[in-house]
DNA sequence: CTGCAGGGGTAAA
DNA sequence: TTTACCCCTGCA
């Protein structure tokens, strides 16, 4: 493990709060600073903004600048899609205004998958309690800066947890389902590898499905944040609130269905409807019913 | 202090 | 289409 550091400058679009809490991912905090710290893989990375300079610091065997442009996306022009975005209309135009600096992280599949079956009807809190716990147990340890830090367990690392093991961590009645996920992606009943090649977002949801507590939600949270399917659209309720309040106007919420919300995200955000969401609903969540 | 709803859904009935 | 689900927090 060796100490990296990359400075980049006139970075378009890189605001740290509107990536890290804008709900995407769970295992990077705050530090007093201001800057965040986090895990890639198997690299420690702290991030840190100052002016127009962003500063990457972290230790890692691998090659850090490969790491940190390929997690922050930094091949994509978010300058470019918030303007695309915010031709739509006015609320696109708030939205994206209000989230400006937002990108959507390229995160490891594997743990994007154990992840987002952790976070179904669940809190973001303790989503990230229960994530680090997994990683505290089952992980490898990196020392940085005087902290222990802990990588997220590989499949075969997890894999050493029965299922009793995973309810004693807080995973309530999503033990089973880990457990089972964790074996299948380990005998390669469903195989990651494959999927990552794959072109047809259709197809590969249809094999993130057969993850037991992958549903239709889940899936496309992993499309669109660790296979940058940036077409697909997760709907949960806070998405159906947003549509709602902005598009549909149903007195009764809840019975509005998905497809309704479906058919008008692909009508209407220009084949970047995961992106759209995004800003949407991190503009909405952070504002309320006010907005 | 106790009770209870509800949280970024899913699987099973 | 409806219902239970583990655990934790906030609030009455």
């Amino acid at each position: 493990m060796e100490k990296r550091e990359l400075k980049l400058l006139n970075q378009e679009s890189f605001d740290l709060a509107h990536i890290f809490e804008c709900g995407q991912c769970f295992r990077w905090n705050k530090e007093e600073d201001g800057s965040y710290t986090g895990i890639i893989k198997d690299s420690v990375i702290n991030v840190q903004k100052k002016g127009e300079e962003i500063f990457f610091k972290g230790k890692s065997n691998e090659d850090f600048e490969k790491i940190v442009k390929d997690y922050f996306d930094l091949d994509t022009n978010y300058d470019d899609i918030k303007k695309k975005l915010s031709s739509i209309d006015k609320y696109l135009k708030i939205s994206t205004e209000f989230g400006n600096g937002i990108r959507i992280l390229h995160q490891d599949l594997w743990e994007c998958i154990i992840s987002f079956i952790i976070s179904a009807n669940n809190n973001i809190p303790r989503i990230k309690k229960i994530i680090e716990r997994l990683s505290e147990n089952y992980g490898e340890k990196i020392e940085f800066n005087g902290k222990i830090y802990y990588t997220f367990p590989t499949p075969e690392d997890l894999s050493k947890a029965t299922i009793q093991d995973l309810r004693n961590m807080g995973l309530g009645f999503r033990d089973i389902r880990v457990y089972n996920t964790t074996h299948m992606i380990l005998e390669k009943n469903v195989d990651l590898e494959k999927i990552k090649k794959m072109n047809d977002s259709n197809k590969m949801r249809d094999e993130l499905l057969k993850l037991d507590g992958v549903g239709p939600k889940v899936a496309d949270c992993i499309l669109l944040f660790a296979l940058k399917r940036y077409d697909v659209f997760p709907i949960d309720v806070w998405v159906r609130r947003v549509m709602n309040d902005l598009y549909i106007h149903n007195e009764n919420e809840e019975k509005v269905n998905k497809k309704e919300i479906a058919n008008l995200a692909e009508s209407k955000f220009l084949g970047i409807s995961g992106l759209a969401q995004q800003y949407l609903f991190y503009w909405k969540r952070e504002n309320g019913k006010s907005a």
